[in-house]
Order: structure tokens, then sequence, then C-alpha cells
DNA sequence: TACTTTTAGTGACTAAATGACACATAAATG
DNA sequence: CATTTATGTGTCATTTAGTCACTAAAAGTA
């Protein structure tokens, strides 16, 4: 670094220009009971305190050294453990989504099982699992309604060309659960044949142990993923028209 | 709004805590004479004054009423024209990437003709198009090298299911010239059948009116895109194996 | 126990899109 | 006017998903 480069940067005052506030907001699903879940938390501090709105807040120079890391110390805060999957999904900032200002947000995209941080999520009053529909349809604070609904649709996506959104469900699951999870995603029944042989011919699974047989019928051969499936893409989607 | 949000607001100062730096980059590309191109611009203030980076800047309070109009006034400020193609690629944040302090860059993808800002270009000193290659082996301002790859990884992606390279040509443009981007990017030939036989059936072009014939053999014929072939996904990919 | 119901898992044929490659076409050239 | 060169097409093989009938393994029931 030069000397006036050096120069320059101790004189730099970064309070000395105006600057977006920089939030990080997270939508977190879980697959529980048939149904797509999101997690929302009430806001405890203005401004619109007392709404509900997805898990975030502020980045703290002091304890986040990253982007991510403000994710998952928000995530933790929220939830109680650490996600399987977290992505990001989109960057959204502009002058009106916040009453103090121009503001940017990062949203990111998390799955997790429900299983566990169901307990964690019990025992704290100020956040709550909800289906997809009733938040979607519910009021959130700022412009969280529309973040929900781009992670929805990116999710959407994902489950035609991916398995990501088995990070949705439990370590160890069953073909037909992860097979109603695609199918809620993508608001369409799938062939049964077609959506196991991809799985398999990807060689993505391995049989985990037995688990107790739920219900009626023969007992579904318990899986876990496979090291690389997160990366996995196949490269024809399932029928899929609208 | 209640009034006691009210109030918090009016005494709300936006200074009273630590905030990153908000910018914007924007990775712009384009294909010319057989080889992908970025365009790159001389820093003209501290810090990394003088080094060559991605062209992006501050959000702008006055100037700009989203992230968007920011990209918008940088990459006219760059090109002299609007991109027909501009997408948020991701958000990177974290304390050390700018001797400034915590910072965070949302980044975006833009392509564009070569020719519609070819005249800008070579009239200004500070901005130049360098191949991808020469761009990546030099030395960046920032972290502006994981920038470039990290685009250069997502049009490679959209190369395999959709036709949104071609943006990075002419409005005008032949088969032939659209293939051998996509060759590009791929970095892997491609069955000339297969690949106009998705194109053809996907219904994304039309015929444009003839176009000089420029060297030897049969002259191929000029397209246009159609209306909503920005939208379109193969829904399954050419044959890709790395 | 045997029969029904229910859900999980498989076999086998059909359909659709890409891969491969030969061949036809239309220009430039000498 | 034959040769060269690049564009554009016809056709068959290959691959993978779609369809659907059939088998398998459990629970419930007379």
């Amino acid at each position: 670094m030069s000397q006036a480069e050096a120069q320059f940067l101790k004189a730099y005052d970064r309070k000395a220009f105006d600057n977006p506030l920089v939030t990080v907001d997270a939508v977190i699903f879980t697959f529980w009971q048939e149904d797509l879940y999101v997690l929302l938390t009430q806001r405890s501090e203005h401004p619109a305190k007392g709404q509900w709105a997805l898990p975030g807040g502020f980045v703290d120079e002091r304890k986040d050294k990253t982007l991510e890391d403000t994710v998952f110390r928000k995530l933790k805060e929220k939830t109680g453990v650490t996600a399987p999957f977290v992505e990001q999904l989109y960057t959204l900032g502009n002058k009106k989504r916040d009453a103090r200002g121009w503001s940017v947000t990062v949203a990111y995209t998390a799955l997790i099982a429900h299983q566990d941080c169901q307990s964690h999520v019990e025992n704290v009053s100020d956040v709550k699992w909800v289906t997809f529909a009733e938040a979607v349809s519910s009021k959130l604070a700022f412009d969280h309604i529309d973040i929900l609904k781009r992670a929805r649709e990116r999710l959407k996506q994902k489950a035609l060309y991916s398995i990501i959104p088995v990070y949705a469900l439990p370590e160890e699951f069953t073909l037909p659960e992860l097979q109603r999870l695609h199918e809620v995603l993508l608001d369409k029944p799938l062939q049964k044949k077609s959506f196991r042989r991809r799985i398999e011919k990807a060689d993505l699974v391995e049989e985990a142990g037995q688990r107790a047989p739920t219900g009626k019928g023969r007992p579904s051969i318990v899986y876990r993923l496979k090291a690389d499936a997160k990366e996995y893409t196949f490269t024809r989607n399932l029928e899929y028209d609208g």
C-alpha cells in the first residue's frame, strides 16, 4: 500500500457519507406433517414492533466477520441449531422498504428438520412455525412477503433439478416422504418410478438403519444422504408445465 | 403507524450505529471476435487507486431509489448504454474486503453487445474490454477476481439450460455465432444439430433481414430474439460432464 | 389362518429429446 | 465450373423420463 493510500485511509471517515442500513433476513423452511412451514419471529422493537417477520437483523461489526456469520448467528438465536442448508437468495435494497431510510437486506434461504429445532421453538414465545400458505397470506413486517415468495419460487426450482429440498427433512428419511415434499413444492403429483429412478441412478442416498414402521402398509426403507448430494444436479427436469 | 413508532423514528439516528459500507459492482460480459470479454475500469480514487476493477460504486441516496438504479447508473456511466440483460449475481460482505472497513457489495452480471458500447468505451481512458482469461489472471482491486469467477460460472450454467448468453451478442445474430459463444462458455464443442434443434423447437428466435455475408462459405441466416426468450429454460441440458 | 386393505417398491414397454454423423446447400475462389 | 468452406438438414441410435401393471410387506379383520 502506498503512503498516499495509508494517509487516505487514516483520514477516511465512514460516517461522513450517507450509507444504507444493512440487514440479513432468512426464510427457514421445514417439511412437517405433509406440509411446508416457515419460521416467523415477532419483532420486539420498532419499527413494526409486535408484527411477525422473517428472522434476521443487523450485521454486528464486532460479532460478525462475514455476512454468513450474521446469518448463522441469527439462525442459531431463533432455532437453537445450525441448519444443514443455507444459501443466499437475493438482495433487496431501496429507499422505501424501511421507515428508517435507505435499507439493504441480504436474504437467505435455510432448510432444516422440524425435529431438530422443535424443542427450542416451543420454549420461546417470539418464534413460531407457520405453514407457508398461512405466512404468505398474512401481513408481515417490511417487504418480507416478497422475500417469502421468492424463496418459495427458488425452492420449487430446486425441486425440479436437485435433491436439495431433502434438507427440510430429518437426516434419515424415506423416499415416499421425499417425494411428497417435492410434490408439495411443485404442487403437482410425480411419477413414483421416475422420481426414484433418478435418485437411484445419481447415487445420492444410502440405506440407513430401520425406523419404527409408523402406520399401515409396507414399511418404507430409510435412507440418508451421501456426501456429495448437495452439489448434484440432474441434467433433465421432471415433467413440469407451469 | 402508532404514535410510539412515529416517535421512535423521529428520534432514530442512523449514524449512531456502525453499519457496513454498501457498494454495487457489475461484471459486464460481451462476446467479440470469438472470445469472451469483460469490462474493467481504472480506479480514480483511493483505495486501490490506479488499479483496474469491476465497474461499480456506492449507492447514492439522492440519485438512487433502488439498488437497480445504482447498477444502471453505473452501467450507463461506463458503457454509455443500457444493457439488455442485467441480473443480480450475489452479495459479498465481510470485514476484510475493503480497507475502509466492513463492506458489502451487491454484484450483478450484465450482458451487452460489443458494438453497442464500442464507441463510448474507445473514447474514455479509464475503461477497457479485456478477455475474461486475461482479466481473471490479472490483479484486480478488492476481491473482484472472486466476483469475476463466480459470474463466469453462472453464465456457464445459463449456457446449459437457457439462451441467455445471446445478450452478449448483437440484437441480430446467427446460430453459428450463438453456438460458438456457448461453446466458449462451456469450453466444449457442441453438436450443431442438437443445439439448433432445441432453439427451433422452443420457438425462441425469428428470422431478421439479411446481413452482408462476411467471409467464405454459405451465408448464415440472421435471427433476432422473440419476446419471451429471456424466461425460457430448456427442460434438459446439453451433454456436459465437467 | 386366510382374506382384504394399504402403502412401498419394481419390471417392462412407450415416448420424447439429445447424440452422432452423413449429406445437401450456397456462397467465394481461381 | 470444379473446389473449398461454412451453413443447414435428414435420419437413426441412445438415453432418460412417463405410464402402469404387478409384486411385496405390513396391519386389520372375520
